[in-house]
DNA sequence: TTGTAAGCGTTATCAT
DNA sequence: ATGATAACGCTTACAA
């Protein structure tokens, strides 16, 4: 059995409250009494219990992500990175994660949700691939839930502090690059619709393409699912047209990796003939064959700043920055250069 | 506010024993009132605190996981699997996963343990990367805190339930096939020694050379660290031996990325003139060029299976088994054929 | 400076 | 079949 704080005070000959005071750093406990105290507490390996103390304080020393599981659950790399920053974060500030998955807009995931919050689990939550109309944030909000989201977008209706990862920039210049090249065939492999990082990154496509006056063409924007087999399957259809196009952006490295995978099996020259794009900077871009361009988006520093600020709006820190602005960095390599 | 069981008790007219009563489902209390308690519990939205339930239970509800960081810990996309597989198993048995990163080994790894077993914060651990001497077991075992493990050899000193993968065995096939297609130097890339993991996949190594004859060269065997660079790093510095390897057994697949670059630069045609191969079996090693040798261990099954174990001996259930043994899969590709 | 006691929201023991 | 009541281990007015 674990040591609480009676064995503690028993042991010193002290109240309860005394010893709980002393090790709060309470102004109005003896230093003398303090150090005994504390020395015993080492000495016994004493720590307050969470439960009792989450029940007294009404706080759950906790952080809450949901991560989202489905078609691209088993294949995301991007998310262990994304984790990890959390975790360090977390660990950090002396809270912990509580992890869970559910899949996307699910009742499982409502469900989930709600037992977190009326269970007074976790403190706040991490929202990571913000939707179209979110009903977390609408949740959230109304139950007065602290929480804390990355964002592709400056969503200024979104009443919570936000990583702000300005996506829609970074392919802009990935597809500024692609005209430059000299390409006007592009096609757009999407991921879901819902989501708000799909919606911005096809905007910023769509923008260069009316910059440079080029025809939109409804044929070469397809929907994937954020998987390499998505991407495989897209990319075919995509190949297979009359008039194939001549470079493909895809809105993940993934997607890419399919792409990729399907213009090899259809001959094409990938570089010089088509030209293919990812998006995240997954480290394995590197070593495809071709290199992959992407777009390098620091996922682990990426959770860490979220984590950050949700602590730091759970527990009423003097806030420093609501918004963290992030730019990802666009990275050329051989599958976009003749 | 959330709801508590005093507002259900008082808007049903009941006492709280009855409700709680009612929710746990005795036997004690007549139907008729069981029902009325839990359309209205449904309809309040009423769940129990978790803080209250664990004080009153001295059940944390929750298991935990303490990643490994360090050196690997940005790259390591086996991770993400087995964390998803954990999560997923634990949302189906209703408990939470608790999780925090430290690096294996330090003070702070130490702390933390102890941390959630005198907070009372975790009903028990899953111990994923099994070490040579792990304190993790002594300290553990010593203080009767449930846990499972994820363990290359089939322990039988460790009194726990585990997953054992049978890594050995794999690798013997690996090697085995490295030899039939005439391979005699055969250099190994391994982990930090320290780890289980890399003793068992090196023995395997070594065996299978002895078995064939071949003289066992400790100038082919080096440590690396599970990582990309550190795989570039050793295969930069066998291949430059006067006379270098015809074949790189490295010890997970990020290690072989790594190879694999080092073997790009230096020129060297992969699969016919040197044969690389991984271990992992990550989704990525399919489109590396050439394709990588690798070994399949089901990542996400494993964090399923080690997850239910835990469960399971936390909750006293009946033990249906205390070791599930899982073959991991050789999947043989260009990179070891001529 | 220290101690007493109430209460956080449950569950469990004992009456009724 | 239902209800008082006492814990669980801690924090925090309030009293001394």
């Amino acid at each position: 059995m674990p040591v609480t704080i009676r064995d503690l005070a028993r042991h010193l000959n002290l109240s309860i409250t005394t010893v709980s005071r002393a090790l709060d750093g309470y102004t109005d406990v003896s230093e003398e009494t303090r150090q005994r105290v504390i020395a015993a507490a080492r000495e016994l390996g004493y720590e307050p219990s969470y439960a009792a103390r989450q029940l007294r304080r009404r706080q759950a020393g906790a952080l809450g992500y949901i991560l989202p599981s489905g078609p691209s659950q088993f294949s995301d790399p991007y998310s262990v990175h994304f984790i990890t920053g959390l975790c360090d974060e977390a660990s950090t500030r002396q809270v912990d994660l509580v992890i869970s998955s559910a899949a996307p807009g699910s009742e499982q995931e409502k469900r989930q949700y709600h037992h977190w919050v009326q269970t007074r689990r976790v403190d706040g939550f991490v929202l990571n691939r913000l939707r179209m109309e979110d009903w977390r944030v609408a949740y959230l909000t109304q139950n007065r839930i602290p929480f804390a989201v990355v964002s592709p977008v400056a969503s200024g209706e979104i009443p919570a502090p936000r990583v702000e990862v300005q996506d829609r920039r970074a392919m802009e210049e990935l597809v500024a690059h692609l005209i430059e090249q000299g390409h006007r065939r592009i096609a757009y492999i999407g991921g879901p619709a819902y989501l708000l990082l799909d919606r911005e990154r096809q905007a910023g496509y769509r923008d260069v393409l009316a910059r440079a006056r080029i025809a939109w063409n409804p044929q070469l924007v397809v929907e994937g699912d954020l998987t390499e087999a998505g991407g495989y399957r897209a990319a075919l259809n995509l190949l297979r047209l009359p008039q194939p196009p001549t470079a493909l952006v895809c809105c993940n490295d993934l997607t890419a990796l399919g792409a990729l995978r399907a213009a090899r099996e259809l001959q094409f020259s990938i570089g010089s003939e088509l030209a293919i794009s990812g998006f995240d900077g997954l480290k394995e871009t590197e070593y495809t064959h071709p290199p992959l361009t992407t777009v390098a988006r620091p996922a682990y520093e990426i959770g860490r700043q979220v984590c950050a600020l949700l602590h730091t709006a759970v527990n009423r820190l003097p806030v420093e920055q609501q918004v963290i602005v992030i730019q990802p960095e666009l990275i050329i390599r051989a599958s976009t250069r003749g």
